[in-house]
DNA sequence: TTCCTGATTGACAGCGCTGCCATTTTGCCC
DNA sequence: GGGCAAAATGGCAGCGCTGTCAATCAGGAA
């Protein structure tokens, strides 16, 4: 049983054909006569060959691999990490079902030598495409350098200024808008907001969702309300706190992100305001995190993993010479209801 | 600019020596005189010259390829991504550093045909080398699936009953004594514990280890105060919920691990039970969840980045033909205090 | 000096596949 | 039946590296 593994040149001779042959009925390649096809296929099935993806990647000049580029979850105020598993998940999936490989690489956008990082994998690793996932999409430093490095790249959550490449996000503002009617809907009017991180375009457009959806209600928006945080845990914390020592409190919170959410959570269960009886808190992302504390969050389901599949098999289809068509994909996202929000109190 | 990258061919040409001598300094083999190293490093350096992966890996017959294997976290009660993106970070650390590439597979053990995805993974990739985490490392179905594939492997958290594999784990018992008595030491006595899925070894460790620390602190055992989950935070929900309506109701709660333990927080919260004014929680594991809920979770900082380096580092070496020394390796951990512990109440 | 040993270096045949181009076969029209 | 374009298949040279083994060199013993 120990025997050598087949090759394409086993399968050649029991099918009866050339090498040659069985290379486009592997690699699915037109002008290959049906029953030729089938043939070949049992040769495949009968010997068990699998092809060996360094020989492919050798002779074509490309390695059947994507890579997905994130923001450290273990760095300073990174995104927590269920919404990276989210997106390794979704990438992980297209690849798997084409036979790619995915490459995961953790970055921290404040090292001064990102870029040559970035640099130094695309030589070693050669992928046919990299994933860029927010807030690292939008950051000058990261996708200038990924842009140098000439290979094809999708980035998540970008804005419409995308540009000519192609992207993949989420209708952020129209959502945000919708949380904002539902949380007015339940009778609050003093609606606080959480912003993020300036550079993370998705999280800017929330802001702007949140001014659509209190003019929709007929909430006049005020300044006073409003805090700004980095995007992490320990700023939504911060930020809830301030805005919950205003006079008169607000009665809601709603924030650009789960992970500030939760730190606003955090602060409500320290200052011993009761959620939602006291105050309603909502997120955005819908992050295992949203399920894990208490109370759990209400929050907006991204969907993360469609959004990393799309964009994984949008690079795969292209690097076989299907380019991918719209320019922005996008992705619509829906409100999930959990403990974290109820009516205004009285 | 756009100039072809350079090959092995054209270092030796600038150095004035053969490709095999290119390559054997790249490869650090040994004879080759100190001289010619500098001048074949300096036509590297000269050049930006970096090997491509898929030409060693045909020509040497291995792929320079760590593949981390761990439970879906999509999957029903399996593990929080916590705990995968910490084991993810140490195993790219350790993979950097030496040249190789990380593969991610999330897999899930209820699948009827988790061994051939295993099998076909492993044709596919032609790893070096495998890591098993926790609690797959202990589950006769992915342990054989990977056994059969002759790919070396290190199994994370196995017990001492890891036969003649290399292993990495902490000192489950031990911490988990210091644990209770550190709880102990807070004066509870009524010290219930919930305990995790059977076939994942190390958290059984960690049942006798409270055990060890009851009987070290003068504290009876009693099977009363022990519940058993399946490490998720559901369960630890559940267990919780069905510990605090004993009477009386216990002070402390240990848990197995952090999921669980934040389950416990959840049900506390739910039930209206101040922590840790009345009643003091502590997990293992800390996985960033701990810090994420209120009160912060009190655990054992479980060296999971440590771990994963020592295991990606063990094959690596291995595969370069250096045997790793110790069978069982075993990374201490130790005990961090955060707010979910107190004394105990009058 | 010559010979021998071990250290150092080189030559070259693949590894298993794909790209390119040549060749054969097929189908169809006159 | 002949002629021809298109479809189908084959041949083969690499891709950039490593393994094997042969060749060369350096240094000391005889």
């Amino acid at each position: 049983m120990a025997s050598r593994r087949p090759t394409i040149e086993d399968v050649a001779s029991l099918a009866g054909v050339s090498i040659k042959t069985v290379s486009r009925v592997v690699n699915r390649e037109p002008n290959v006569r049906e029953s030729t096809q089938q043939k070949v296929g049992r040769a495949i099935e009968q010997l068990g060959y699998k092809p060996n993806p360094s020989a492919q990647n050798l002779a074509s000049h490309r390695a059947r691999l994507i890579v997905l580029i994130y923001d450290d979850p273990s760095a300073y105020s990174a995104p927590s990490s269920g919404y990276i598993v989210h997106l390794q998940e979704g990438a992980l999936k297209a690849c798997r079902e084409r036979g790619f490989e995915l490459l995961i690489f953790p970055c921290n956008y404040r090292d001064a030598n990102v870029g040559d990082e970035i640099q130094e994998l695309m030589d070693r690793a050669r992928p046919s495409g990299i994933i860029l996932a927010a807030p690292l999409s939008n950051m000058p430093v990261i996708v200038d350098a990924v842009r140098a490095t000439d290979v094809p790249c999708v980035r998540l959550s970008t804005g419409s200024e995308n540009g000519k490449e192609y992207g993949v996000a989420t209708n952020d503002r129209e959502f945000s808008a919708e949380m904002t009617r539902y949380l007015a809907s339940l009778g609050h009017e003093r609606i606080a907001f959480i912003k993020g991180d300036k550079n993370a375009k998705a999280v800017c457009n929330r802001f702007d969702g949140y001014r659509d959806g209190l003019q929709q209600s007929g909430i006049e928006y005020s300044d006073e309300l409003v805090a700004e945080g980095d995007n992490s845990i320990g700023a939504g914390e911060q930020c809830a706190e301030q805005l919950l020592r205003l006079e008169p409190r607000p009665t809601a919170i709603f924030s650009a992100n789960d992970d500030m959410a939760a730190g606003a959570v955090r602060a409500a269960n320290r200052m011993g305001i009761r959620i939602p009886d006291e105050l309603s808190i909502a997120g955005c992302d819908d992050i295992s995190l949203a399920q894990q504390i208490f109370p759990s969050l209400t929050t907006i389901r991204q969907p993360l993993r469609s959004m990393a599949e799309a964009a994984a098999k949008a690079l795969i289809d292209r690097s076989r010479g299907q380019p991918p068509e719209p320019q922005l994909d996008v992705i619509p996202a829906k409100i999930k209801v959990r403990e974290s929000t109820g009516p205004v109190p009285k």
